[in-house]
DNA sequence: AGTGAAACTGAAAACTGTTTTCAGGATAGC
DNA sequence: GCTATCCTGAAAACAGTTTTCAGTTTCACT
C-alpha cells in the first residue's frame, strides 16, 4: 500500500514535468507511515529526525503537491491550523474530536453518506467532497 | 425576534458585569440583520457604513461575546478567516457550500442527526456539538 | 561525462487574519 | 460628582502560511 502511494506521487511528478528529488521522497514516506492528522510542522518534525537538513518551507510545499495530487487531504479542525491525513483507497471517512484530550477517531457511515446525497440533491447541489466533524468527550474525557 | 435576541445579549452582557455600549449595540444590531455568514472584516465595513469610527478591535471583541453568550457561532469554511452567524432559536442547521460561487445554502436533516448520535454513542462518545459540510457546485454553477 | 534550462531547496522576509497592549475615554454604583 | 472598572481604537505582537531569492540539483540532450 506504501509502495503504491509512492508510486502514485512518483506519477503526478512525472506527469506535471516537476522532477524528483531526496527530499520530497523522504517527505512523502514519512508522511504515508503515520497515521494520524499531522500539522506541517508536525511531520516537518518527524522528518527532520530522519534528515535534520530538510526545512519547513519544503515540508509544506510538498503536502501542497500531495494535496493537489489527491494522495492527502487538508482538513481544518478546529486549533487554528491545517492538518493533512493520507487518503488511502478505502472509503471516505469522518471524524470524531475530543474537546478534552484532543483525540481524534475516524468513522465511516453508509447510511450518513446516502442522506446527504439526497440532501444535495433537493437542493440541486453537485457534491464533490464533504466534511463531517462531532466535538465533545471521548470515552476516557466524559468521566 | 431580533429585538429578543439584543434583550439577550443584554442580559448576558449584565451577567457577566460588563458594561452596556453604544459601539456593541450598534454591531450587535448590525449582526442581527444580517442572514449572511460574515466575516469580521465584512461585519466591520457594515458597521463602518453606520459609524465609521468603530473600529476592527471592537467588532472582534463584540462577536467574541456573542459568541461566548451562545447568540452566535463561528465557523470555519475553507476560506481562511472565521465567519460568523446568528443562532437562532430554531433547529440546528449544516452547510452546503459552492466551490465556484461562493454561495452557502443552509440545510436540516433530523434523520443525519440520528445517525450522528448513533455514531458516537459506538465510540463512547459524548457529542457537545457537530459540523456538517457538503462542498459542491451549486444549481447555477454546474451548469 | 558534460552542458544548460528548468525546477528545487532552505533561510529569511512578507503576508494575512487574529489577538494583545496601552493610553485615553466612557460607564455605573456610590 | 468621584472613582473603580470597563471599554475603545490604533498600533504592535503573534502565529501560521506563503513568497522571494540566491545558490543547488535534476534531467534531457549531447
Amino acid at each position: 500500500m506504501k509502495k503504491n502511494q509512492m508510486g502514485e506521487f512518483a506519477r503526478f511528478i512525472e506527469e506535471k514535468g516537476l522532477k524528483s528529488t531526496t527530499q520530497r521522497d523522504e517527505i512523502v514516506n514519512v508522511f504515508f507511515t503515520l497515521k494520524d492528522h499531522v500539522s506541517i510542522e508536525e511531520l516537518h518534525h518527524k522528518v527532520q529526525k530522519k534528515n535534520p537538513k530538510i526545512g519547513y518551507t519544503t515540508v509544506y510545499r510538498t503536502l501542497k503537491l500531495l494535496t493537489e495530487s489527491g494522495l492527502a487531504h487538508e482538513r481544518q479542525f478546529g486549533d487554528g491550523q491545517a492538518r493533512y491525513e493520507p487518503v488511502t483507497t478505502e472509503e471516505h471517512h469522518d471524524h470524531l474530536i475530543c474537546l478534552r484530550c484532543g483525540t481524534i477517531l475516524e468513522f465511516e457511515n453508509k447510511k450518513i453518506e446516502k442522506l446527504q446525497e439526497d440532501v444535495a440533491k433537493q437542493h440541486g447541489f453537485e457534491v464533490k467532497n464533504h466534511k463531517l466533524e462531532l466535538y465533545g468527550y471521548c470515552k476516557k474525557c466524559r468521566k
